[in-house]
DNA sequence: GCCGTTGTTGTACAAATGTATAATAACGGA
DNA sequence: TCCGTTATTATACATTTGTACAACAACGGC
């Protein structure tokens, strides 16, 4: 008699939370959140559709997993690009930038997972909490690479301040090249963004000098 | 006999539609592109659904009519900001600037709806075509002023580029204060854009004299 | 080899959705 | 006052959705 192969294979709940949860990014990414149902997660990870709901409250549950989830791989993305770089905290920043520009991170399919991140967080008090310590771990490191070259550079400015902005002028070129790569390229995000850097080095952004309070 | 109150009111085709335009522009604050039916949109207007389909051929056309009504509406009020201000191209930036953060333009609302119409970007054409319009006339107003900022005060710069990167930065500034006010504050905001153009007029960015290809 | 735990399936069902259709009635013109 | 146009409603129907439930079976322990 032929081995009967097993209808289908038990996973540690870990494991099977993982595999639902890069489902869940895949239907985002092409679905969109109003596509993404309990029904095409399951269809898509080749479970059934009540599987979905023993590992996960609903498909909001899913939907934070999946914000951590993938926030934490972006920012283990320009970290690892960061700690590649020399010990230098220009050098550093520079790195950040070019890896935020290109692939992984730079990629359309992220930016409809974000965006449905995003639509989210105004309804949902969990997705709230996993965007507050994305947001604030991303701009805490842009924070610190800036307050040392300033302090390198001998520049007085308020590198919290600075951090905002630069955090802001980088995910609105991430946002708007994800959406419309036509209208400019990936080249001119990378150099107004070294732009920014150059004057930075050069002592500009005089107007932020003053510490906030 | 009391005089029967008519059951519904004829509009010209073209009020209805505004008011369903509204109504979906409420719906998509509230309830989010998902929580965005026919029907609650119908709801919304106080008519049946049918109705709806007669005047568009379905939600996402519906969406797409709204994304150019409220786009325009976003428009119009920055341009009204910008000309009330005095013939001088710095104060007009400024003005825009102050415009981009108070309500209207500051506003969850809006925001909310301004993400369904970047989430659809990607698969919709039509909504694609509204995007790039609205954005293309945004940026080419901030590029005129920047350039005319520039032709005063003698500072050569890629007004292209720059105004990419600007009104990235507000973008983004816009954005991340929409989405979560706790972080940093409306003044915040202000300050970082307007020391961005604190530092165009003293000849920062140097880094993006050159003339694009 | 048996057995219990529990991850997993399949089915069922109520609710919500988009759309098509025919019936209705409001409003302007004659 | 009547009449025709058509904006509008009401209904119906096929799909899709979330969720609950009972039955099943894979895997580890004994």
């Amino acid at each position: 008699m032929a081995a009967p192969e097993p209808r289908f294979t038990r996973d540690l709940p870990e494991v099977r939370r993982r595999k639902l949860i890069e489902a869940t990014a895949q239907c985002l990414a092409e679905l969109g959140y109003a596509g993404t149902s309990v029904r095409a997660v399951a269809a898509r990870a080749k479970v059934s559709p009540g599987l979905v709901a023993h590992h996960f409250k609903g498909i909001d549950d899913l939907i934070v997993a999946t914000y951590d989830h993938v926030g934490q791989r972006v920012a283990e993305t320009l970290i690892e690009a960061m700690e590649s770089a020399p010990d230098d905290a220009e050098l550093k920043l520079r790195a950040f930038i070019d890896a935020s520009f290109k692939p992984p991170v730079l990629d359309r399919d992220l930016l409809a997972i974000w965006l449905s991140f995003w639509s989210l967080v105004r309804r949902d008090s969990g997705v709230r909490r996993v965007h507050k310590k994305v947001y604030s771990d991303y701009r805490g490191r842009l924070e610190e690479l800036i307050a040392d070259i300033a302090h390198v550079r001998r520049v007085k400015i308020d590198a919290h301040l600075a951090a905002l902005g630069f955090t802001a002028m980088l995910d609105g070129l991430w946002l708007e090249l994800c959406l419309d790569p036509t209208t400019f390229s990936r080249e001119d995000a990378l150099r107004i963004a070294h732009a920014w850097v150059d004057d930075l080095v050069a002592g500009g952004f005089r107007a932020l000098a003053v510490k906030r309070n």
